[in-house]
DNA sequence: TCTTGTTAGATTGTCGACAATCTGCTTGTC
DNA sequence: GACAAGCAGATTGTCGACAATCTAACAAGA
C-alpha cells in the first residue's frame, strides 16, 4: 500500500459552485451589506434554475453571512460596529483557546506551515493586492485552529472569520489607499515559534492587528443601517 | 402611544415548521445518529413537497446536527467521543467568558430569571421527564450567554447547545433509568448571584455538570460508527 | 388632507415532473 | 468460482410553472 492518499474528488453539485460564487461575491465585497438578492435574476446570471440556488442561500444564511425575511426576501447581513466588537473579543478568546490546544501539538511541519503563510502575506502586502492580502492574513491566523484538534473549535472560528474577512473586504474598499507595508505579523508569528505559551496568549488577547481600531471607527462612521433595494 | 409591543409574527413558511420539527426529531433522539432521511418519504409524511424540505435539510446541515454527501443522501451526525469531548471543553471556555461579560450585567431580573430557570430544571427533574431535564438545564446554563450581550457567542453557544442536547438526550435513551435526583445545578446558581466572578470561572472550568463523565463512557462504549439505511 | 380600500405588478414559496447519479443484482465470459 | 460489464430500481439534483404574499400606486370617502 503506498502512502499516496487522494484529496476528495470536487463537489460536482450545481449548489455547491453556487455557494462558493456568492460567498465569494459577499466577502469581497461586491455584494454590499444590506442589498437584497433577487433570486429570479442571480438565478438568469448564473443560467441556474431557483432551486438551487435558494438551497444555497439557506446554506449561507445559516452561516451567518445572508439574513432572510420570509416574504420579502434575502439580504446580505448588515454591518454594525456592536457586530464587529463583538466578533473581535469573542475571536481574541478563541485565538488564547487555540494557542493552548495547539502549543504541545507544534513540530517541524507545523513551523514549516507558518512560515509558508507568513511569507504569503508578505507576498500579497508586497503586490499591494488587498484582497489577497486579507484572504492571506487570515489564513496565517487560522493555522493555529487547524492545528488544534479540535473540529468544534476549527468550524466556530471558520464562521467567525467569514465575517471579519467581510468587514475587512469593506473596509479596504471604502478607503482605496495603498496597504501598510510593515509587517504586522512579525510578532505573532515568532511568539509562536517560541517556548512562552503565556506570552503568545497574552499577545493574541491584547495586541491589535490588522488595523483593526481603524476598521471599528469605519463601521462607526457608517451607522446609518439603509437597506437599498436590487 | 402606549408601552405595549408587539412580538413578531410566527413563520408562516413550511419550511420553517419543518425545520423545527426535524430538529426536535433530531435533539431528542427520534433520528438516530448516522440514519439517513428519505427524502421522498419525510416529504411524504409531512404532506409537503421536497423543495421545502430540502431547503430545511441544507439548514440543518449548516447547523451541523446534519451532514449532507451529494447524490448520496443527507444523514444524521454521527457522535463520537472526540466530537463529545471538543464541544464540552470549548463550551468551558465559553461559559468563562460569557460570565465575565454578564457579570456587570446582573441585576434583579437576572437573579429572577436565574431562580427561575433553576426551578424549571428542579421540576423536571421531580416529574422524572428526562427530555425536559436535559432541555431546562441547558436553558439554565443559557442564561449567561443571553445577557453577554454578544450577539456572535450567543449564536456560536446556540450551534454547540445543539450538539450537547442531542448527546445527552442519546444517554438518557440509552440506559431509561431514573433521573439523578440531587440537583446538581445549586453551586452553580449560587456562585453566579455571589461576589467572586473568579470562583464562578473556576466552577465553570473544573465542575462536571451533568454526568459528563458518563455521557463520553457511553460514546466510547458505541464507537462503532454504524451507518444504518433507511 | 388624511385615512382606508382596492388593484396590478413583482417577488418569494411551493409543487410535480424530469434528468443525473448511485447501488445492487444479474449476466456473460474466462 | 471469480470478475467485469451492463442493466433495472431507487434516490438525489434540477427544472419550469403555479400559488401565496408583499409592495406601491391609485381611488374613494370622511
Amino acid at each position: 500500500m503506498g502512502k499516496l492518499d487522494f484529496s476528495p474528488i470536487a463537489d460536482t453539485t450545481r449548489r455547491a459552485e453556487i455557494v462558493a460564487l456568492l460567498r465569494r461575491a459577499i466577502l469581497t465585497g461586491q455584494l454590499e451589506p444590506g442589498q437584497k438578492l433577487n433570486e429570479l435574476r442571480i438565478a438568469e446570471q448564473m443560467r441556474v434554475s431557483r432551486a438551487p440556488l435558494r438551497e444555497a442561500m439557506r446554506e449561507l444564511v445559516q452561516e451567518g453571512i445572508l439574513t432572510s425575511i420570509p416574504y420579502a426576501g434575502t439580504f446580505v447581513i448588515d454591518v454594525t460596529a456592536k457586530d464587529i466588537d463583538d466578533a473581535y473579543s469573542l475571536n481574541k478568546v478563541l485565538d488564547e483557546f487555540a494557542i493552548e490546544l495547539t502549543w504541545k501539538l507544534r513540530d517541524q511541519r507545523f513551523l514549516d506551515d507558518l512560515d509558508r503563510r507568513h511569507e504569503a502575506v508578505k507576498q500579497a502586502t508586497r503586490d499591494l493586492d488587498t484582497t489577497r492580502q486579507i484572504e492571506t492574513a487570515l489564513q496565517l491566523h487560522g493555522l493555529i485552529y487547524e492545528w488544534a484538534d479540535n473540529s468544534v473549535l476549527l468550524e466556530t472560528w471558520q464562521r467567525l472569520t467569514s465575517r471579519l474577512q467581510m468587514y475587512f473586504a469593506l473596509h479596504q474598499r471604502a478607503r482605496n489607499e495603498p496597504v501598510p507595508s510593515e509587517d504586522v505579523h512579525e510578532t505573532y508569528v515568532r511568539l509562536l515559534k517560541g517556548a512562552d505559551m503565556r506570552a503568545a496568549q497574552r499577545h493574541a488577547r491584547e495586541h491589535i492587528d490588522l488595523d483593526f481600531e481603524e476598521l471599528l471607527a469605519y463601521a462607526r462612521s457608517l451607522e446609518k443601517r439603509s437597506s437599498k433595494g436590487a
